[in-house]
RNA sequence: GGACCUAUAAGCUAGUGGCAAACUGACUCGUUUACACCGAGUAUUCCCAGGUUCGAUCCCUGGUAGGUCCACCA
């Protein structure tokens, strides 16, 4: 064993050895421990939020695994808005300026070359994943089992069609959901505009002139004594002089602005629900590419529009007073671009109805925190629509749907037919028309959302659903599990999986880290410095579901229990020679106290691990290897192994047993380090520690006089301390009677730790001062 | 406006209805037959106010501060 711990060296090498033996394959077994993976969004690389969440699910995963099986798979998110995104930056195009044909091909091409990179920091980090079994959202087979869902559902009346105002990004031009909405503050100005009726103005104050062209109405509120004279008259919208009725509506906020609301189509969901409910007729002025199509401001964007109207407002004396305000508007997720309503034609899923049952199954689900259930019905109580599912975009999974050009009924492929691109195949209808395929394609949700089928499909259905856990960050909570709990609850009529681990964040101090600000931590290079095993036992120090403030301290911390780790091993190693790796007659009772402790430890470890306690599984680990075994028991037996003294065997054994004892039940959080030690001394039957048996307590006895034991330990120690003694002085401790009685044979071992005579009476410590 | 979370040492985090804790840092000392490091020791602390209790950092109520999600966002 070389003299200092290499972690590059080391880590590399049994990465190399776990990959060529195939220590993470699944084994078949159908009652695995079964993880709904995350397959993570490919992009550049992994962050460090990444890391610290998949180290917390591998703690769980690699404890199971040496209780049983696993079924851990891997998989990768490729596809939809966020790949596309991610093409258009590496590849510097435009997907929306390319033939969709052309622009997939490159994604394809880019994706095959940035994923092995991409899944390689999955592995230096140590996540014990089967990496053959693999999948990405794009491939045939989840091709296919997404538009198989789409079918079934389709079939199930679920799914349905409609011309409606859609949540749309102007930048990314395509139909969004109400989950991939964010909240951004932005500066306006607000300005208070003359319409006017019968002659007489009527001020209105709006954010939005720019929408004054598509005002289909005007709202008062009915006890608003200043406007009821007015209500069911017609007001003439300034500029461009036609008219809309005066209508009460309890909508309409006295107190804000003028109190008068104009309302145009359209300018935010209220908007949309002001019309309907009216039955007020859209003046629609707004295209796909966020420009308007209205005489005067054609071929105008948003904000330029706004700008004009405002200067012909301002030209003609329309506005009677401007304020700069600031306002929270919605934006898009992916490109925080203001969000607006088009009238476009979408697919959904119909889930409003099924609130009350989905609420339900997520109380099914064991959530770990538990409160991160509240925030999972938070979100399904305060739904409003249902799920759009499809998305104007080009590299996605197609929908697979034609519509019949004649009868217009919907045409779909058959099973075997999947997966399909409609776009590439003609379909008659029964009634003889043509086909006319659907061109958009399926949101990546509606993918990411059936992950625990496509994992069972990849081992022929032998894993079935509910899996046993699926473990995210709390941000996606709104999306990925909500959406696959739907799924599973669609399909199945079951939960997807049993138990829900939600991780916290990443912090920086109070902050969260973001690019923006560059005050990103990344993972790659952190585990440059100071290794895997070290990052990973950082990502062991913080709860479940809370966040942790990323300290680079805590990483010098991490690798120097490796090297005490390595360390003690050493120490153990050297003193063993003779060891017959038998258990001998007879223990020496300090020995034998030390393994008391020991079982109580792998006791409490356990019980730790079964509830997904990693971090005081690591502490109580830590503690007591540290302490216990480095600080006390090897400073205990040292004379006896130096000296050759009586029981040395006694000691080689518990030495033994017990470093392999804290070897396992670290393991899970120290991958690299534990199976290097494993691999050098250890290696039995079991090729790899991680799957080696989980250590069993033995039995649990109290170990008092192990504690009294240490108690009079650091008595004497404190002792020698503030006499400047070194703690090998030799002394002579005196002890009450009971205390003698009560350590009984141990005395011994006090005797040799501290280089004493022991004798009766009040306690106390002489130093003898002509030796040392 | 609603829901939820958090508040413990200089930093970061555990934890408990009954002497408040680990790690890092500070200070003092000691070590060289595992550990250019390790060991021993010292100091400092439960956001505020009420309540329940023999006893509250922990439970309850209210407040304050920070955070997250949602709603509003003319």
């Amino acid at each position: 064993m070389a003299n200092k711990y290499d972690f590059k060296k080391v880590e590399a090498r049994i990465k190399g050895f776990w990959e060529k033996e195939k220590v993470y394959k699944f084994d078949g077994d159908s009652k695995a421990f079964a993880v709904d993976n995350p397959p993570p969004t490919v992009s550049g690389k992994m962050h460090i939020g990444h890391a610290f969440q998949y180290s917390q699910q591998d703690f769980i995963v690699r404890f199971k695994r040496m209780n049983g099986s696993v079924f851990y798979a891997f998989g990768t998110d490729d596809n939809g808005l966020p790949t596309e995104r991610l093409i258009e930056k590496l590849k510097k195009v435009k997907s929306k300026e390319m033939p969709r044909a052309d622009f997939i091909k490159l994604c394809l091409k880019t994706l095959k070359e940035i994923t092995p990179k991409f899944i390689q920091d999955w592995k230096d980090i140590g996540i014990s994943a089967d990496y053959d079994i693999y999948y990405s959202t794009i491939d045939e087979n989840s091709r296919k089992i997404s538009q198989r869902s789409f079918i079934e559902l389709f079939k199930k009346d679920r799914i349905y069609k409609k011309e409606f105002p859609t949540i749309w990004c102007p930048e990314c031009q395509t139909a969004i959901a109400q989950a991939e909405l964010e909240d951004k503050e932005d500066a306006g100005l607000f300005s208070t505009i003359k319409f006017s009726v019968e002659g007489k103005d009527l001020l209105i104050a709006t954010t939005r002139p720019e929408l004054l062209g598509a005002c289909v109405g005007v709202f008062v509120h009915p006890k608003d004594k200043r406007y009821k004279d007015l209500i069911g008259k017609k007001a003439k919208v300034p500029l461009f002089d036609y008219e809309v009725p005066v209508i009460a509506d309890d909508s309409a906020d006295i107190e804000k602005g003028t109190g008068v609301l104009m309302i145009c189509s359209y300018g935010d969901k209220f908007d949309v629900e002001a019309i309907n409910r009216h039955k007020l007729i859209p003046r629609l002025i707004l295209e796909k590419d966020g420009k308007l199509n209205l005489e005067g401001y054609c071929g105008l964007k948003i904000k330029e529009a706004r700008k004009k109207i405002l200067n012909d407002l301002r030209g003609a004396g329309l506005i009677k007073e401007q304020k700069e305000i600031v306002h929270v508007v919605n934006v898009h997720d992916k490109c925080g671009t203001e969000i607006e309503f088009l009238m476009t034609e979408q697919w959904f899923i119909k889930i409003l109805d099924l609130k009350k049952k989905l609420i339900e199954q997520g109380r099914k689900i064991k959530w770990r925190p538990e409160f991160m259930l509240k925030r999972y019905e938070n979100w399904v109580n305060g739904l409003e629509w249902d799920w759009s599912i499809s998305r104007d975009r080009h590299f996605g999974i197609p929908m697979p749907v034609w519509e019949c050009g004649e009868c217009r009924k919907i045409i779909l492929p058959k099973e075997s037919e999947l997966p399909i691109d409609p776009l590439q195949i003609k379909k008659t209808c029964s009634c003889g028309g043509k086909g006319i395929p659907e061109k958009k394609v399926l949101d990546t949700w509606a993918t990411s959302s059936v992950t625990p089928q496509i994992c069972s499909s990849l081992v022929n259905g032998k894993i079935k659903i509910p899996f046993s856990v699926r473990n995210n960050a709390h941000d996606i909570i709104r999306t990925w599990d909500f959406y696959t709990i739907v799924k599973s609850y669609l399909h199945e009529n079951k939960i997807p999986w049993k138990n829900m681990m939600v991780s916290g964040f990443v912090t920086l101090g109070k902050e969260k880290m973001s690019k923006s600000k560059g005050n990103v931590v990344e993972p790659q290079k952190v585990i440059e410095e100071y290794g895997a095993d070290a990052m990973r036992f950082w990502a062991a120090s913080s709860k479940l579901g809370e966040d942790l403030a990323y300290q680079e301290k805590d990483l010098i911390a991490g690798k120097k229990f490796v090297t005490k780790l390595y360390n003690a091993s050493r120490f153990v190693f050297m003193n063993l020679e003779g060891y017959k790796f038998k258990k001998p007659k007879k223990l020496e009772k300090i020995d034998e106290l030390f393994l008391e402790k020991l079982n109580s430890l792998i006791k409490s470890v356990t019980e730790s691990f079964e509830n997904y306690e990693y971090s005081k599984a690591k502490n109580e680990t830590e503690r007591f290897f540290w302490h216990d075994f480095c600080d006390n028991y090897l400073e205990i037996v040292k004379k006896r192994i130096y000296q050759n003294k009586k029981g040395k065997e006694s000691v080689q054994y518990v030495l033994h047993k017990s470093l392999l004892v804290i070897l396992k039940l670290i393991a899970p959080i120290m991958p690299f380090i534990t199976e290097e030690i494993y691999q050098e001394h250890f290696k039995e039957k079991e090729k790899s520690i991680h799957l080696s048996k989980w250590p069993v307590a033995e039995k649990a006895k109290s170990g008092d006089e192990f504690d009294l034991f240490v108690e009079v330990l650091s008595k004497v120690r404190q002792e020698k301390t503030n006499n400047k003694k070194a703690m090998n002085w030799e002394c002579v401790i005196t002890l009450p009677e009971k205390e003698i009685k009560m350590l009984g044979a141990i005395v011994e071992d006090l005797k040799d730790v501290m280089n004493a005579e022991i004798k009766s009476g009040k306690f106390n410590v002489e130093f003898v001062q002509f030796l040392k």
